[in-house]
Order: structure tokens, then C-alpha cells, then sequence
RNA sequence: GGAGACGUGUCCGAGUGGUUGAAGGAGCACGCCUGGAAAGUGUGUAUAUGGGAAACUGUAUCGCGAGUUCGAAUCUCGCCGUCUCCGCCA
């Protein structure tokens, strides 16, 4: 969430900087900053009164003590009048607090400077390309058929127990994602970011802090019954954890990572793009979290984005980094870097990770501060990215690493996975 | 799920309607004492937001929300959480 004084002051960048995402409703902005001014004009008719409703209590008090009853119901009577203009003035300052509030939340991050502009994931800036892609031999396939021939994953069983979209691993299928995960957490924590188990539904507060709400309703499962929402990533309970805390600034930066199931109900999605792997309701993901110093934040946003390249090259496989440009990037984030990995035989670039930087507009929703060198609380920057999300992984692995002997696994995950190859008959 | 108890500042802990933003203690900071330290001693020690150059000052906050009252940490209701007992259970 923007902050309004930054928006106040700042008027025609934000307005320029939301045109870099396409942002359809560049009214809002003008909106807000006259909502605030009726805003605070009345909270000072409705706080002066109040004023004067507590002094001339405190003087009943007095007089009740002293036992002059007669002045003490005149004053009664004053603040019984103050009262009831209040009571008016109240009620619209209810109503406009949550017209400004709601307005508020709609509001998207301003995209940092370096965002290019543009509409499309076609206008998205190939930032760099790593690794090779293998030639592969006549008889190869895309990963759902190896899944079947190897018998690694099931999705018409997955379909029968929950619906299509979801995947029921199995032997050596489940096996390596078991080990994908163990890796990416060793991985992590051996850079220093401490490791988490979450909760994988959290309630509604904890959804807004991280701004999937209101931003992403129909992208996440609700459980009506018990308020919660199944999370779509371990972003949300994981940044959440130092949710309306002031922070030691030695504690900075605050590193943490943690697996969990991800959920997504993916709604209105189609078409070969959902095939296989490419695309489930509930997959496994490794996600790092980083808590900051605001001027640290984008040498920070670099390490990290080294940080899961240096993965996916441990993975040798064939990626890219994209810088995604103002209208393909998410709502929270103010600069996001995609990595994508190359499937070999459906010769397809595929989403494994997303590197962002959000600066305060987290953080000033779940109101994580630190105290700063001059002992000012201020709003510290949070920072995530995928390290990494198992399924597509695991399709670009089966596909690129398929021989005629069997599946190669990379050298990194062997002493994860047990073995350097999956055989046929195994 | 049933019955009960409880939820106060960094921590412990007082406070059942009126100078209580909140006693007392611990901790912490600074000063005195000391050759130095400990002990002792003095002072200070919440957050947010509005106004003000500042001193200072208005408002809100005693789990959260609503209500009663001229006035609520204190009374009432709802919610959340913690603990104890019972039930159920991986």
C-alpha cells in the first residue's frame, strides 16, 4: 500500500509511474489526495470536540468530588450537546475513512525506474540467458509422457481424488521432487536464511499484508466456514511473521525461507500452456524471504537473483532472467526479475521463479518498521523470490536430461535423490 | 465440542467508574559515587497520528470490536487468544 503523505507530495510521479503499469484508474490518485484533506478536516472538528468532552468530564469530577451538584449537571448538559454533534460528524468520517481506505488498497506499487514500459509478456527484457540446451535424441518426449512411461506422476488418479489440476507424484517421481525440495532448503539456509514451516491457510488479516487481498481474491482458496484462505505461495504467512513488530535494526536483514504446498485456483486458464507439470492448482515451492534496510534493497534484490541463478545452474539447466516490464509485473512489486527455464521438447520457456522487490508497499500494510540510525521508526523494504517451484522444474529436468538409457539426474541433487539416473523398468 | 480462569507498558506486577498514559519493581539509558567496576544513589525511559520552527500540545491506544455513562483499564455484549479440567483425536 502507498503511503498517502508520499502520494500527496508526490502527485504527478505517482501518476507517471502507475502509467508505466497501465494503470487504468490514474483518477484514483486525485481522488485520495482530496479525500484525505476532507478526511483530516473533519477528524479535527470530531477530535476538538472530544477535547472538550474530556476536559469538562475531568471538571464534573471535580465538582462531584467537591459536592456542587447543580454546576456539575449544567456541564453535563454541554458535553451532551458536544456529544451529539460529534456523533454526525462521526459518521461521516466512518464513511469517508472507508471510501479512502478502500480506494487506498487499489492502488498498485509504483514500478521502480529501471521497469520498462510496455503491455505483454512480449515487451518483458531478456536480461540474460545461461546454460545450454541439449540436443536431444529422435525418440524424445515431453514430460507427460515420460511421467507415464517412467510412472513418476498420475494425473488421471490425481483428477479422480480432488479434480483436474491436481498431480499425485509417485515412486521416483515423488522421490525427486522429495529431494528437489531438501536441496533448495540446504541451499538456503547454507546462505543464511533461517528455515520456516508455515501454516498453509491464514486468515484474512494476514492476506492483506502481503496484498494478495483484496488484489487476488478469486486467485485463492477459500474456506468460508473458518475464514481462512488456503495460501498461494509461503510468501504470504512467511513475511507475515513480523507482521505490526518494530524491528532491532542489528536484526537486519531478516533472511527466511521455508517449503510449502501452494495453492491456486488458477481460475479461467486453458489451453496446452496447462499441460503436464506446466500448470497445477496445489504445487511445492521453495520460496527466500529478505526483511531490510530501505538503501540496501536493490543490492539486495542483486543477491538474490544471483542467488537462485546460482541454483539453476547447479540444475545445469538452460535459463533466462527477465526484467518484467510495467504491465506484466504483479500488483505488490515494484521491480520483478523472472527466471524461466527451457523444456527441451515442448520447447518451451517456463516460469520457475519471480525475484521482486516490493519496497514499503508491504511492509506499510503490515507495518514492519525498524528504528533507523536517527532513532526514527521507518518502514523497512521486503524482498522475495521462488528458490524454486518443483513442478516445472521437474518437467524441464525429465525432458532435457532424457537419454535412451533413462533420466540423468544433475550432479548436485544426486546424493539428494540416491542416484544418478531414474531407469526405465524403475 | 463442553465447563471454568485469565489477557495491563520491554518484562514482572498493582489497579473494579473521576488529574491513571497508567502505582511499584526489574531491565535499559544518562549522571553522581569509585583508581576502575559491582553495590548504592539521582534523573529519564511506549506507540501512532494532528498542530507547532521549537518548547510544547490535541487525539487515540490497558487483546480486538461494539455498547452503557458527563466520564471506562475498571461495568455490559460479541470476537480473538492463553491456561486448567472433561470429551474427541493424528
Amino acid at each position: 500500500m502507498l503511503q498517502i503523505n508520499f502520494i500527496k507530495q508526490n502527485a504527478d510521479l505517482v501518476k507517471e509511474r502507475l502509467a508505466v503499469r497501465n494503470f487504468a484508474h490514474i483518477g484514483l490518485v486525485d481522488e485520495l489526495i482530496s479525500l484525505d484533506e476532507e478526511l483530516r478536516k473533519q477528524k479535527l472538528v470530531s477530535e476538538n470536540l472530544q477535547a472538550s468532552v474530556n476536559t469538562t468530564s475531568k471538571e464534573i469530577g471535580a465538582l462531584m468530588a467537591k459536592g456542587e451538584k447543580e454546576a456539575a449537571e449544567e456541564k453535563k448538559a454541554a458535553v451532551t450537546a458536544w456529544k451529539e454533534e460529534q456523533a454526525t460528524v462521526k459518521t461521516s468520517l466512518q464513511a469517508l475513512e472507508e471510501e479512502f481506505t478502500g480506494k487506498l488498497l487499489l492502488l498498485p506499487n509504483l514500478p521502480h525506474t529501471s521497469v520498462p514500459k510496455g503491455k505483454t509478456p512480449e515487451d518483458n527484457e531478456v536480461v540474460l540467458e545461461g546454460g545450454t540446451v541439449p540436443q536431444l535424441f529422435a525418440g524424445a518426449k515431453p514430460h507427460w509422457d515420460i511421467i507415464k512411461e517412467y510412472d513418476l506422476v498420475d494425473f488421471e488418479t490425481g483428477a479422480k481424488l480432488a479434480g483436474s489440476g491436481f498431480a499425485l507424484f509417485k515412486g521416483k517421481g515423488a522421490k525427486l521432487q522429495r529431494s528437489l525440495i531438501q536441496y533448495f532448503l540446504d541451499y538456503n539456509t547454507a546462505a543464511g536464511y533461517t528455515e520456516f514451516a508455515p501454516p498453509l491457510m491464514v486468515n484474512e488479516a494476514t492476506a492483506y499484508g502481503t496484498g494478495q487481498l483484496p488484489d487476488k481474491e478469486g486467485q485463492m482458496y477459500h474456506i468460508t466456514e473458518d475464514k481462512l484462505y488456503l495460501i498461494p505461495t509461503a510468501e504470504v504467512p512467511v513475511t507475515n511473521v513480523y507482521a505490526q513488530q518494530i524491528v532491532k535494526e542489528s536484526d537486519l536483514p531478516i533472511k527466511m525461507t521455508a517449503y510449502s504446498s501452494c495453492f491456486r485456483r488458477e481460475a479461467g486458464s486453458f489451453g496446452s500452456d496447462v499441460r503436464g507439470l506446466n500448470r497445477l492448482h496445489q504445487f511445492e515451492k521453495v520460496e527466500v524471504i529478505q526483511l531490510v534496510k530501505p538503501q540496501h534493497s536493490y543490492e539486495v534484490l542483486e543477491e538474490m537473483v544471483n542467488h537462485v541463478e546460482r541454483l539453476l545452474q547447479f540444475l545445469e539447466l538452460p535459463y533466462r532472467i527477465l526484467r518484467l516490464c510495467g504491465g506484466d509485473m504483479g500488483f505488490t512489486s515494484a521491480l520483478t526479475y523472472d527466471f524461466e527455464v527451457f523444456s527441451a521438447a515442448q520447447q518451451k520457456w517456463l516460469e520457475v521463479s519471480s525475484v521482486s522487490n516490493f519496497e514499503t508497499f508491504q511492509t506499510n500494510r503490515m507495518k514492519i518498521r525498524y528504528k533507523n540510525e536517527e532513532g526514527k521508526t521507518e518502514l523497512v523494504h521486503s524482498l522475495n523470490g521462488s528458490s524454486l517451484a518443483l513442478p516445472r522444474i521437474i518437467a524441464a529436468l525429465l525432458e532435457n536430461n532424457q537419454s535412451e538409457n533413462g533420466i540423468h539426474i544433475p550432479k548436485a541433487l544426486q546424493a539428494y535423490f540416491g542416484a544418478a539416473l531414474i531407469e526405465k523398468n524403475g
